[in-house]
RNA sequence: CGGGGCAUAGCGCAGCCUGGUAGCGCACCUGCUUUGGGAGCAGGGGGUCGCAGGUUCGAAUCCUGCUGCCCCGACCA
């Protein structure tokens, strides 16, 4: 292609509201434009790196035995009423009704509508297992969309949903699926991670996300310095070996003015951190006789707000109490809480549960208790895994210790079970001509999320660096000066033509452009390899040949040139 | 949802406090010169100053309402 055909729209300064840097290089690039919140238009450049994503992932689904299908974007309420995720889902789930009154929604997901096909098409085991999957665009009203295509509105998925007629089938295609990703990510040259990851609301048992790596990713991945454990922060599970010590202090009432925070408490009574303990109140779900529930951290600790909503006794969704709520329950506010005589059922971290002399809130206003001890001075406390981990703790498998980086999501699978095939009746008549219910996997890649994921991951203060697998064009032509010289121009079309021939994606730069623009910008777009083509070079029988990240340019013999560029590409 | 901020040319910004009819850089168009790292000079086009009211002789500027966008989020940070 020639940079005259493709309209290069790139641009010195980022537009204010772009914060994260493949966001900006995506606008520089012009890769993308907005259109409204969270809603973007594929310019011709961003559209070849999203061909090229999905072409690997379309190989290597194929290859893995899945068949590609197209469902409708657009759904209709009854499936979703039927999988009772009508009433379920948010303002996420984005409704509206056609001429004829009738509820529709985008879909966000399409379990539905394939186990709607599902329990059409599939009549006998003997069918089982299958895998269809397809490539297309979804839409998910997010509160706050946010980093470009990071986390738009509307996006492009591969989602692919699997159905078995028995548990060991679901777990060999999730295994699968899990070495097709592996492929796909690896086949584009990122760095990844598939961790063990919460299944949200999705819903069903087990699931692993990839994450790409980069220090801009918005999910942070616990992992083992010495096994292959990893597993999402929210997930990650935070074990605690110590065991409770004697009580060696008295429980005393202090008076603690202006002390509303564990750092004012620390600080202005001398304190270890390790000894106080943070008291969230929110609602409780109906195992509790009480609409509150207390939920206890150490001091230093964060409360995971996944494993807490996951909890029985917490209510779903997670819902802090107010300030209103939190004083007429115990009577005083936040900042005075603490186990001792509360009136609500106390959960408390696996941490927690093994403190001893620790300080808390006395649930009297501007009091704390110090030399609080369990099952002496207050009941012994329900006890849940309720924090997030920390760098250093040890390892849930026992081997080596934590660690944590970070990730961007661009994958997911799942085993969901029989979740959406109870729901909704989807069966196949088994060896002995019963009906029974198919087990369920699905598995969804973050097509343009990839791309912004590739930018996050590679990039320098020139611009974007594309894996090659990915990069929209492989290599560039520069000519220098090329308006006056006919010669020029009549080698830089034969090396253009030469190389498309040869099968590579070139772009031809062919704007009569300064050479220091046209250097910038193709950097700025990020094709891996530049040849630089002219009068001067030609007299010598050589071009200039620069890999994107190298540092300087090599002469190459002309005759060679195409060889070179087919060698890398390979 | 709650809190904060912003809205002036395609992009980045100034002007607003102290009202007098809009400006700078990049980009764009024309011409000349230039051509190995985002050229120089000269000329030029483009803005109902987010929308709607109000105050005023006069509003981008002051007041009110609305809309859009961005940031932050309950203990801690």
């Amino acid at each position: 292609m020639r940079t005259s055909q493709l309209q290069i729209a790139t641009t010195k300064e980022s537009p204010a509201d772009a914060e994260v840097i493949s966001h900006q290089l995506m606008l520089r690039a012009g890769m993308i434009r907005r259109l409204a919140a969270g809603l973007y238009t594929w310019m011709p450049l961003g559209l070849r790196v999203l061909r090229k994503i999905e072409a690997i992932i379309r190989e290597e689904m194929n290859d893995a035995g899945a068949a590609e299908l197209l469902m409708p974007a657009v759904q209709p309420c009854e499936l979703w009423q039927e999988s009772g995720r009508w009433g379920q889902f948010g303002p996420e789930l984005l409704r509206f009704k056609d001429r004829h009154q009738r509820d529709y929604c985008m879909g966000p997901t399409h379990e539905e509508v394939i186990t709607d096909i599902a329990r059409r098409d599939l009549r006998s085991y003997k069918q089982l297992p299958v895998n269809y999957y397809q490539i297309q665009t979804k839409f998910r009203d997010e509160v706050r969309p946010r980093f470009g295509v990071m986390r738009s509105r509307e996006f492009i998925m591969k989602d692919a949903y699997s159905f078995h007629a028995s548990p060991e089938s679901l777990q060999q295609t999730f295994e699968d699926m899990h070495q097709a990703y592996t492929n796909v990510f690896t086949r584009m040259q990122l760095t990844f991670r598939s961790v063990e990851a919460d299944s949200g609301a999705i819903g069903g048992s087990g699931s692993k996300e990839f994450h790409v790596l980069a220090d801009s990713g918005e999910d942070a991945i616990a992992y083992s310095t010495d096994s292959d454990y990893a597993a999402n922060l929210e997930k990650a599970e935070a074990v605690c070996n110590d065991t409770r010590a004697e009580p060696t202090q008295e429980m005393t009432l202090v008076d603690t003015p202006d002390t509303k925070t564990i750092q004012a408490l620390v600080e202005n009574f001398d304190l270890a951190v390790e000894k106080t303990i943070k008291t969230l109140i929110c609602h409780a779900s109906d195992e509790c006789d009480t609409t509150l529930v207390a939920l206890l951290v150490r001091g230093d600790h964060q409360l995971n707000e996944v494993k807490a909503n996951n909890h029985p006794m917490v209510q779903t969704p997670l819902q802090f109490a107010t300030d209103e709520e939190i004083r007429a329950a115990v009577g005083a506010g936040p900042g005075s809480l603490g186990p001792v005589n509360l009136p609500m059922p106390v959960i408390a971290d696996h941490t927690v549960a093994a403190m001893s002399d620790f300080g808390a809130g006395a649930n009297i206003e501007d009091k704390h208790y110090f030399g609080i001890n369990w099952e002496r001075d207050t009941d012994t406390p329900i006890i849940a895994d309720l924090r997030n981990i920390e760098a250093g703790d040890l390892s849930p498998d026992g081997k080596g210790e934590l660690q944590i980086m970070r990730g961007i999501e661009v994958g997911h699978i799942f085993q969901l079970g029989t979740k959406y095939s109870e729901a909704m009746q989807a069966t196949v008549l088994d060896e002995n001509g019963k009906a029974c219910l198919m087990s369920m996997g699905c598995y969804g890649i973050g097509v343009t999320r990839v791309a912004a994921a590739a930018i996050e991951q590679n990039h320098d203060d020139k611009g974007i660096i594309w894996p090659m697998p990915i990069a929209p064009f492989q290599v560039a032509i520069v000519p220098i000066n090329m308006k006056k010289s006919d010669t020029l121009r009549g080698q830089a079309e034969t090396l253009y033509q030469e190389l498309k021939q040869a099968g590579i994606d070139v772009l031809f730069d062919d704007r009569d452009s300064r050479p220091g623009v046209m250097f910038a910008d193709m950097e700025l777009i990020g094709i891996p390899m530049r040849i630089v083509i002219s009068d001067k070079g030609l007299d010598k029988g050589m071009v200039e040949f620069k890999g994107r990240t190298d540092s300087e340019s090599v002469d190459i013999a002309r005759t060679d040139v195409v060889a070179l560029v087919a060698s890398k590409v390979a």
